[in-house]
DNA sequence: TTGTTTTAACTAATACTATTAGATTATTTG
DNA sequence: CAAATAATCTAATAGTATTAGTTAAAACAA
């Protein structure tokens, strides 16, 4: 018949995406490296060799959450508002986008942007796949730094890495003291306007 | 005897102190998270059960390691200079020696500032050195923001929050990127004085 | 120098982990 | 209906941290 195999593979289906999210309610829970792949089997009521139909191995599912995170993350840094404003605007838009996607997915921004579990290494599609996405978020950026409203004294590619840096510590050190608050608050969580304010200091015309 | 006594302890000692060198050359091969308890014992021709001897269990180890990281930690930011010069050559200094300290001990950083291990939770004890010791850095650092030269519109723990940020961001990315390389160089590496010379701009009297 | 206590090592065992091999059952296709 | 495929199982391997119980040696007190 033809509903049959369809049937089949609609289920197949399911059971990865059952696979996948149970994965990240056990990383959120236990920790991203603590993930158990024989765990996951027993919550899905199937003995642990059964999983490998589904997955080749436990980094195997590291590695589909890792792309499908950067996918995510790209397709929120493309959505972002703010794009086309003025710079002050522009950079307010993109630290507090990066931020929410990490406190709202501090499971996949973990491995992302961390690297917690020592023997996991992307596969190199999902490494292009996360390239793609950094860069993307980056050139997006860059038309913001030429701004005429700003007088940058430094290349654009070091004014961009600065503000790339100022962003990640903002996020991280807010994920490690105020994880559960969402960004705006918290005691680095609150920064980004006062960050955003900083840097056109710096660097706004005079 | 008298001096009998003296010599098993010192033995008790040293052997301690291989515990301690093999599981950092072990976590720098290998990853922090992926230090074998059996393994360490192996190297030290010992079976696992025995080095229970020396550490109650492998996060006793950790544990130890958190501690020093941070006493050490402690004392470089201490004994760095600048602390006494203008501003700018502060931060600078501020920013170099946590960068280096990162650089140069990256298993203990890791160890000490992202949280790779997820069942281990540092004891009280060493919880205290390392609140200790960063309330101590962000001290020293707190005098240079009151400097006559700086005018800041922001509350002093805002600043110094942004501060640490962009130092723990800077540093984060280093590692991420270039982790062979020294301070002062690799693409984040080399922007300390760019950095530094953007908070200038932004918070120095006009 | 005795007897006692402490220390440091051992072996054996437990309960977990990811993974592989091979057999079996169920489903889908020709 | 028969053949192929897919999904599941059991059994086994090699590793992990850890505990219990034992033994030999060293240090201490008399």
């Amino acid at each position: 018949m033809t509903t049959a195999p369809q049937r089949r593979r609609r289920y197949r289906d399911e059971t990865i995406e059952d696979i996948l999210r149970i994965a990240r309610e056990m990383m959120r829970k236990e920790g991203v490296a603590a993930l158990s792949f024989n765990a996951i089997a027993r919550t899905l009521g199937m003995q642990p060799p059964s999983l490998y139909n589904y997955f080749d191995s436990k980094n195997a599912i590291y590695d589909e959450l890792f792309r499908r995170g950067f996918q995510d993350f790209a397709r929120q840094m493309a959505e972002r508002s703010g794009q086309d404003g003025p710079p002050g605007e522009n950079m307010r838009s993109a630290m507090e986008t990066y931020m929410r996607f990490a406190q709202e997915n501090q499971d996949l921004y973990q491995l992302m942007f961390q690297r917690p579990v020592p023997d996991f290494v992307p596969s190199e599609a999902s490494m292009a796949v996360s390239l793609g996405a950094l860069q993307a978020a980056q050139m997006q950026f860059v038309n913001a730094l030429h701004s005429e409203d700003l007088d940058i004294e430094i290349p654009v590619e070091q004014a961009l890495d600065l503000f790339i840096a100022f962003q990640h510590g903002l996020t991280e050190l807010h994920l490690a003291n105020n994880p559960e608050l969402p960004v705006g608050e918290g005691r680095f969580g609150k920064l980004i306007p006062a960050a955003v304010q900083m840097i056109l200091d710096a660097w706004q015309k005079v």
